[in-house]
DNA sequence: TTCTACCTACCTACCGGTAGGTCTGTTAGC
DNA sequence: GCTAACAGACCTACCGGTAGGTAGGTAGAA
């Protein structure tokens, strides 16, 4: 059985199927733009004609907000159990940033749909993605306050030490290639090591 | 006189009609994407119908060519002089990334089309504008293999480093706000501090 | 029979771009 | 000084094409 939707914007029906559709939209979507791509060109990706699509989507917007929902969920529960795995703030920083980097790799497509098109996301259908959003960064935020507290990191404001952060993970969609010489998790932890050595008192 | 194009991809017409033209264009791309933005609302924006515009303008592509390649000539320029002007690698980089965080913050709607609007950006045509990229990339890994040959810097790969420096300036498209409260100058000291610590000898 | 999953055919809206005309200010010839 | 030619800048009307989405039908499984 595949994971129920959190919220069912979407016409039911094989989840199977579903599911390839929005893998295939997440894939057009990423090469193409969410404006530059058809739903023809992800019907074809699956096999399909466009109007079949419609049996399964409602709508093309419905395809990204799944793109968004079920990527934010992911790197929150990955992100969550690294945290709290970890023993103490440096830690948590460093296996945030490597779970963050390593989820760029395995996932480029939707990341880029997801750093790339937040165009469309505006309105009340999408505030529960853009809450979930700020949560995540906010996560990043406390273990960030939590080690000014500490003593642990110099006390820098939490709100833009965790921008700088996430930038170098997020940023890595526009170039690593995981197929290049370097693995996600050798280049997280030069970033865990630029970002721990930065915050670290003099 | 205003200055001549570089490169007179465009009918010449008017330079200061055109200037506004590729302006109002900036805007519109940047609110609505390249491929969601239509002539129509350009038009509209400096005043005239669609087909006037193709008076100053041969085709859409030329106002994203127009925009990437100020950019990158601006951005290239600025930082240079700031490059030249630091004494030791640890200022030059302190003072690009001063330079690019109030380069984002002075041109958020162009560094937003530059940084989101690439997917168009291929072909011949093209090839000159990347290129510039790519060297302005390289004057910041420069900096960090001199100061790593300097013993100033720590001996991390000059390209992954550019990567984890540049991403925290450009990062700042999605989420500065001029008008909030800390200046771009502000927060390019802090993430200047985070860097050249992060990359400082223990 | 009914439901699911798909199809062909089609609709409307809008896109980038063109054709071709008009208005206006500048210049040339007398 | 007057008029005729010209060119730049803009317009309305329109083209071919494609987009998202719908109508309505069919084949197969239960």
């Amino acid at each position: 059985m595949t994971s129920a939707n959190t919220t069912p914007t979407v016409t039911e029906s094989a989840p199977a199927v579903r599911a390839d559709i929005v893998e295939a939209a997440t894939r057009v979507f990423s090469e193409h733009g969410y404006d530059g791509a058809s739903m023809a060109q992800i019907a074809a990706e699956v096999g399909m004609r466009k109007p079949s699509l419609y049996h399964h989507v409602r709508k093309k917007e419905d395809l990204l907000f799944a793109i968004h929902g079920q990527l934010i969920d992911e790197l929150t529960l990955e992100t969550r159990q690294a945290i709290d795995a970890a023993a103490d703030p440096a830690a948590q920083l460093a296996a945030s940033l490597r779970v963050a980097m390593t989820f760029v790799s395995r996932n480029r497509d939707a990341v880029t749909v997801f750093l790339q098109e937040n165009r469309a996301v505006r309105g009340e259908r999408w505030d529960e993605v853009v809450g979930k959003r700020d949560a995540y960064e906010r996560m990043v935020q406390e273990i960030l306050s939590n080690g000014a507290a500490t003593g642990a990191f110099v006390n820098i404001p939490p709100k833009i030490a965790s921008k700088a952060i996430l930038a170098m993970a997020n940023w890595g969609y526009t170039w690593f290639n995981p197929d290049g010489p370097m693995s996600a998790d050798e280049v997280a932890d030069i970033f865990a090591r630029i970002a721990l050595t930065g915050l670290s008192k003099p």
